[in-house]
RNA sequence: UGGGGAUUAGCCAAGCGGUAAGGCAACGGACUUUGACUCCGUCAUGCACAGGUUCGAAUCCUGUAUCCCCAGCCA
């Protein structure tokens, strides 16, 4: 049970139900089809289904609709499974869909037998032509009204194989000049001559969603079924099935608006695309919504859940800015991630008056928030990289960094002054020369003048290489693209993959802090000045170590 | 244009006839050994629009507009 005040349409709808004694208890379900990977929109359907049924001490179970053979494959069981339980969340029942196909089939006959459902053998097309339009009221298949025995053993023999694929399905009769196309004689069952997951060969015959999701939502006594707006109008349907299969539950479908996110998109079909047309790395590629990426750029599942629910259940279907997102994880790895620093683009730095050879361990904070955290040794001597946009040779006003003749503070060491810049032939910066004041070492309680500028640094002779990838929203939102590239303006034949954002992946690579040599997959940081970032699972190893931008730290500075 | 939804700030969102919460973003300022964090301040005389009811309307009524969903043997 927890605190929760945030907005939530269901939540009052539950209590009613409690209150009134309609319910005795709360069960809900989350009903993923095993088709693909979780993304942060099936989170919220999660979020919402454990929430409500643990804040009623209710049950929610796991349960797989995998009606559809062709589509669904045993390997995102697997991953499902894992991506729920990374969110925080034990479900309690754990189905399949398909355990049900029996019991299913069964209903099926109860329905032929009361004259509401019929074999039909009209092909696909000729169906479509026979619904109707959303205007035009549809008409009878000329198969409906056959009797009760010969839909019986049709319907029988479909289960046989006796037919192929297409060439006859089962049907409700409700009704075809209803102005809810739902309504219009429904397809419960359709003929697929092949193999299941989960079934193997035993069916040849698979139940539609309409007709399927009713009786599993029953069969397992759920009491409040959410789903998303766009079946709303499949609930009289619903209702529909629970009542003439003669369902003795009677769930109660509740629907609330998904969740969308600017600068991506949510979609399978286009989240497939983005991955076969390789504009990624695959479903788990850092840049993707989905909860495999989520978890491998380095959000936590903290952070995800607080985001959800902060943003309450409703029936809106606007899109959430995605920097909002950003904001609860920065809130969430401040007090839990070790500061450290970390040099993206090098430049170098020789401290002419620093002795040549020694080198000093100076104590730094692990984490200046959270002191608990302890402290931890780096290493100082006269040569340092430091981060090349950390020096300007002709610098705007306001810029309290390094430039010549400028004195900053070298985070936990001392404070340097830029002496001499050194450049190549093609008269870049190479290298500067500094001189550093021992006086005004970190921790020495020096107050004898200021610096504006504190830098992040890393000791050249011990530092260790790794690389940085940094991260930028995948799908630039119509705006920022305009200014992207204002050349193109043909309006027509925009697709989302016209707005993926070319500089969305960054690889750097850079220099770390010596004591960062042993960190492990998913290990999180925050790079000081740079952002918090998380050791890639995957391309990391002991001898080149990988980071993921999670999200960069704010930042008020503007050149 | 048949049916079903939605419409409160740039975004999300409270509000349920008594005079517009909160969060994100943005913008000022204070503080600062992260240009971070934190703190302080600014940000809807107005709730899609037009009428009406009422002492009083974002809330009730009427009409209009815009957006989303439905014509899979997908879910």
């Amino acid at each position: 049970m927890m605190e929760n005040n945030t907005s939530n349409i269901i939540r009052p709808i539950i209590q009613k139900d409690l209150e009134t004694g309609k319910r005795n208890y709360v069960i809900t379900r989350f009903p993923p089809e095993p088709n693909g990977y979780l993304h942060i929109g099936h989170a919220m359907s999660i979020i919402t289904n454990f929430d409500l049924a643990d804040e009623f001490n209710g049950k929610t179970n796991l349960r797989f609709d995998d009606t559809n053979p062709l589509k669904e494959d045993v390997e995102f069981v697997q991953s499902i499974k894992e991506d729920v339980q990374w969110l925080g969340f034990d479900w309690d029942g754990l189905f399949f869909a398909s355990d049900y196909f029996e019991e299913m089939y069964n209903r099926a006959i109860i329905l032929i037998k009361k004259g509401l459902a019929y074999v039909d053998e009209l092909s696909a097309d000729e169906i479509r032509e026979y619904r109707g339009t959303l205007t035009e009221p549809g008409k009878n298949s000329p198969y409906r009204d056959r009797t009760i025995e010969e839909n019986l053993d049709l319907f029988n023999r479909m289960r046989k194989g006796e037919f192929e694929n297409g060439q006859k399905v089962l049907r409700a009769k409700i009704d075809m000049s209803s102005s809810n196309i739902n309504m219009r004689d429904p397809v419960l069952y359709r003929i697929a001559h092949t193999t299941h997951h989960n079934t193997g060969d035993k069916w040849c015959i698979y139940p539609m969603y309409a007709f399927a999701h009713p009786i599993e939502d029953a069969i397992e006594d759920v009491t409040h079924s959410i789903c998303t707006l766009e079946f709303e109008d499949q609930r009289p349907l619903y209702n529909w099935i629970i009542e003439q299969t003669e369902m003795e539950s009677t769930p109660q479908q509740i629907e609330f608006g998904r969740l969308n996110l600017t600068n991506t998109v949510m979609s399978k079909r286009k989240l497939k695309q983005l991955v076969d047309e390789e504009f990624v790395d695959g479903w788990d590629d850092p840049r993707m919504p989905t909860i495999s990426a989520l978890r491998r750029r380095g959000f936590t599942a903290e952070a995800i859940r607080t985001f959800i629910r902060e943003l309450g259940v409703t029936r809106g279907d606007g899109a959430v800015d995605s920097r909002m997102l950003d904001h609860y994880v920065r809130e969430d790895l401040k007090l839990k991630s070790p500061r450290t620093m970390g040099v993206l683009r090098p430049l170098k730095v020789i401290i002419t008056n620093y002795p040549e050879g020694q080198v000093e361990m100076l104590d730094a904070e692990i984490n200046p928030e959270n002191p608990e955290m302890g402290i931890r040794k780096i290493p100082f001597s006269r040569e340092i990289y430091v981060e090349q946009e950390d020096f300007m040779e002709n610098p705007p006003k306001k810029y309290f960094r390094l430039f010549p003749g400028n004195e900053v503070r070298l985070k936990h060491a001392y404070f340097i002054k830029c002496e001499k810049v050194i450049k190549n032939e093609n008269g870049e910066v190479i290298e500067i020369h500094c001189t550093y004041d021992p006086e005004t070492k970190s921790g020495s309680g020096f107050t004898g003048r200021k610096v504006k500028g504190t830098l992040h640094w890393v000791d050249a002779n011990h530092a260790i290489p790794a690389e940085f990838r940094l991260y930028e929203p995948l799908i630039l939102d119509e705006e920022e693209q305009q200014v992207e590239d204002n050349e193109e303006d043909n309006e027509e034949e925009k697709t989302f993959l016209d707005r993926v954002n070319p500089n969305s992946l960054q690889i750097l690579n850079g220099y770390i802090e010596p004591n960062m040599k042993e960190v492990k997959p998913q290990d999180k940081f925050q790079f000081f000045r740079h952002g918090y970032f998380n050791v890639d699972p995957k391309h990391s190893t002991k001898e080149h170590i990988v980071f993921n931008l999670i999200v960069s730290l704010k930042s008020s500075f503007k050149l």
